[in-house]
DNA sequence: GTCTATAATATGATAGAC
DNA sequence: GTCTATCATATTATAGAC
């Protein structure tokens, strides 16, 4: 019992070097992508030896898994519940048209705030990289799923897939390709310009919404 | 002169092979980018030696760049000139929102229609390659810069990038992702779907217009 | 707990044979 | 005009030393 609470322990020491790992890692991974991030760079970038993070984490692969599993699902209603301890994540919410809109609206907002670097991982890969692929569909179907519920149209679902999708390329070229014009432009003025947009995509004509599934 | 017309000069044999590597490049960049495209997967594809590929293009680079420089930069007015013999590719058009908004989506449906493989390729190695980045940049410039011209606001070059960016999402998730409901949709669905959308971004509010650049 | 040494493989590129 | 042989390099991954 010397010291008892004043070294670290070896757990302890090792979970530090492996968040210092996975920090390195989901650096690079956001920033090359995965086949131009070598487990040496990481390793380096982390003041480490690429052993070290071959007996942490088993394999490039696995490395990966571990930086974008992290990557949160972004929750369209997040904000419109209020944000609040209610709501579970994966709930579906009975939202309006407008609702989704603004709900939708929020989280793009955010996003173009801060946009995590785990997700731009996986958005910088997913075209060359099939768990990268993967983990996309899978963080975006609640968020389609959430999406058509409140589309009342009957092609709800395609509506959702084009603001996925929408969403998708607006991101991509602001922090991957940086293209200047969406680099530079405020969350708020990107919002206000695509907020009729979006409108039009959740809210179906009248008849449409009367109208069967043909 | 024995047999004028009959063997393939040297010169034409050259060309065909050269051709065959070009067409099994450009399927090859397309399906899995850049990086994970080998001169050798492209030789064997072609039916050729690896060494007679870095013969003829010199470097992988350069390869890729034979297959990428034909990519036709999308003209978004070369629908709503009447696609004949008078306008040139980068003329400006000064075409009125609507106008712009039907070009783009005359364009967009033919994009989703037959997407080139050499543009595939492209959009599929922009975000891990500078190269592919640069060529899409200077692919989207002439597109951006007619579409800026078109739209009466002061903020009509972020109007621009936003068009330029969702369909950079639509065509990335139906050919890349091969997300279903946009790879399943037909073009006139989307058009449909996006046309409200587009002409938001085109038509600006009356007091925008008027509005300095503040 | 961390690093050194090395295996096993794959790649872009070059030189030269036929 | 096309292919064989090879170089030089870089990578993931493993085995074992300290």
């Amino acid at each position: 019992m010397t010291e008892p609470t004043a070294r670290p322990t070896r757990a302890q020491q090792r979970r530090q070097t492996e968040d210092r790992i996975l920090t390195a890692a989901r650096q690079l991974f956001a920033e090359r992508g995965y086949d131009r991030t070598t487990i040496r760079a990481v390793a380096s970038s982390a003041g480490v030896d690429a052993g070290l993070v071959m007996h942490y984490f088993g394999s490039k692969d696995l490395l990966f898994a571990r930086v974008t599993e992290t990557a949160p699902a972004p929750d369209v209603f997040q904000a419109a519940t209020g944000g609040g301890a209610g709501a579970e994540a994966g709930e579906l919410y009975g939202g309006t048209p407008d609702e989704a809109t603004e709900a939708l609206l929020t989280s793009l907002g955010r996003r173009l705030t801060d946009e995590p670097e785990s997700s731009l991982a996986v958005l910088r890969s997913m075209l060359t990289n099939a768990d990268a692929a993967d983990r996309y569909r899978t963080a975006a179907q609640p968020q389609l799923d959430q999406l058509t519920e409140a589309i009342p149209a009957p092609d709800a679902d395609l509506r959702a897939s084009l603001l996925s999708a929408i969403i998708h390329g607006v991101i991509a070229e602001r922090y991957l390709l940086r293209l200047t014009n969406l680099a530079d432009a405020s969350p708020e003025q990107i919002i206000t310009l695509l907020r009729p947009c979006f409108e039009s995509l959740t809210t179906a004509p009248a008849d449409d919404a009367a109208d069967g599934q043909g």
